[in-house]
DNA sequence: CCGCCTTGTGTAACCGGTTACACATAACTT
DNA sequence: AAGTTATGTGTAACCGGTTACACAAGGCGG
């Protein structure tokens, strides 16, 4: 490994100096620097993050944890992330936490004792003390939260929209599907829906799952069907359950969008591959990513006057699963 | 910040001591031992990974480089590579290159100046110098290599078996689909296929695409339908690009399996969603993740007689858009 | 010509751990 | 009882950077 050391006696100079050229900071001569810069290019030299981050107690990294980057909802936050961040020099330490408290603390603890600068999560359990304690920029994605900077879309409105589609559509049995209860973002959209249901004059069932794997999804459609033969509208927890639906409707003959309307929720890019297409509520998902990514970064810069929340519209999608009015 | 330091003055002793309690080696009196356990619980400490990572010039991280996260494949071997990386406490830095050279070498950069204590990559650049000048362990994954150790499914089987598929199963017009010429697996997997189909007695066509997007894949599949009219069976370059061509042959009205047939490659979990559900070549993603992870803590741990490449199995998964027999 | 500011560079302390080494005491050997 | 070994603990060097501080030399105003 080559260090500041070997290229200070390489140009001849002392480690300070070969420290000011790297930072471009405090007074080094022209001809000085010319020399440690051939040093450096020659002994092809690159400073130890680690050394630095010790001392400076700051680092290029960041922890970002996430459920679970299978569900392919989150790889678009994480590349949202990613792509803003390494614009500034900062990595990714990553995490997938399963919904898991234990995994969780695990990696928030392991981001700490690796100096990151900040720390991006999408946690359902903010109210620990570990994030109390923590004296480090935070920013919850895809999470509400009145004590940290979060960003997020529109949970509830989106629930909303999707129940006052089928509702608009002429839909008349609908069945909606409630996530899993220990999601956050699951409930507050499945709380918007059944607020829009109640208000109208429909009739409506719920059916509750505790997951968003692909391979449960198709039970839960299964299930659906098996329970509510005649419903006519479903709204899907979200867009892999609902494409699921979307496959057991077909296998049981249902002409989509006529007898049975469908809505998803997320607009994952698989979305627009299914047959039908699926009309669903758009998350900004990449977006999302690139706003939580601002904001911790304004917040470690220390900006002032820096947004505490930022929520980010969401959307209707009509594709093939709902019916032209 | 608590550091050792306020560990030892708690417990009335030295940072030395503290430091062989915390690391379980030379000796400890038995009380002393619970003192400073003591100490450490009150204070809530956990050693600073920065500083032993300094010294020791090792960590627990290991960095990780996928071409695209977003791309539903990736997710997978990132879940491997995790799962089994954290059961002996490693952290992954996750970086995506986007096949693109420098942001790969921009990434390997980082992770050397993070102490990383190994990477495993999905490069299509072995051959350049950064690698070979990189004194880490490096387990290549989902890419082959004479030089280093690799973790790959045999995509030269994979390619023949979704030809031999379609030939046996009577396509007699084959599109086969060519994947994006920098992706190395990509033009493996083609080499196989043309293979089994220059041996056959078919008539078959090339399609050159340049990229898996989903955005792009539509467009794929209507190029294709459009230069190729009467085609019987596909050889898609991946599931995404199947399941656009699904969709697009459903647009036109074409009967499948019937009238035509298609074959996928990779298996990734939404295959298993489309409508009809898309025959396709397995590729044991989750599998290869974690093998690439247990071969990269061999080689860390310096276990001798390790593998030097591990070649997992390629598998048919037939389902509804081929024909049975 | 003298004092002061600007420029340029080196020395050494520091970040928070780990460990080689020194030293002291207790426990065995013979 | 003296020598040897095992046990327990502290001091200080070290990892590879950054930076406070000291010091020297040159430029400039009065």
């Amino acid at each position: 490994m080559v260090t500041i050391k070997d290229v200070a006696q390489e140009a001849g100079v002392s480690v300070a100096t070969v420290s000011r050229v790297l930072n471009n900071n405090g007074y080094v001569g022209a001809d000085t620097r010319k020399k440690v810069m051939k040093s450096i290019a020659e002994l092809n030299y690159s400073p130890n993050e680690v050394a630095r981050s010790l001392y400076k107690r700051e680092s290029r990294i960041i922890g970002l944890l996430l459920p679970d980057i299978t569900n392919p909802f989150f790889p678009q936050l994480a590349r949202g992330v990613e792509d803003e961040l390494s614009r500034s020099g900062f990595r990714l330490l990553l995490g997938n936490s399963d919904e898991n408290v234990e995994k969780e603390l695990d990696y928030i603890q392991t981001f700490v004792q690796n100096n990151v600068m900040g720390i991006i999560t999408a946690t359902n359990h903010v109210d620990y003390d570990i994030y109390e304690a923590l004296n480090l920029p935070l920013v919850l994605l895809d999470r509400t939260s009145e004590e940290y900077p979060a960003v997020y879309a529109d949970g509830r409105k989106g629930g909303r929209l999707a129940a006052q589609t089928l509702i608009d559509k002429g839909a008349e049995r609908i069945t909606l599907v409630k996530g899993p209860a220990h999601v956050k973002p699951a409930q507050e959209r499945f709380q918007g829906a059944i607020g829009a249901l109640s208000e109208a004059d429909v009739d409506f069932s719920v059916l509750s799952t505790t997951s968003y794997s692909f391979e449960e999804a198709q039970g839960w459609a299964e299930e659906l069907f098996d329970k509510y033969v005649d419903t006519d509208g479903v709204i899907a927890s979200n867009d892999i359950v609902g494409i699921a639906i979307i496959h057991e409707a077909l296998k049981r003959g249902k002409k989509i969008p006529d007898e049975l309307q469908i809505i998803g929720y997320d607009d994952i890019p698989q979305s627009r591959l299914s047959y039908p297409t699926l009309s669903t509520i758009r998350q900004p998902a990449y977006e999302m990513g690139r706003e939580a990514a601002q904001l911790l970064l304004k917040t470690i810069k220390k900006e002032s006057g820096v947004e505490r929340t930022v929520q980010l519209p969401v959307e209707l999608v009509e594709r093939k699963t709902t019916r032209k009015e």
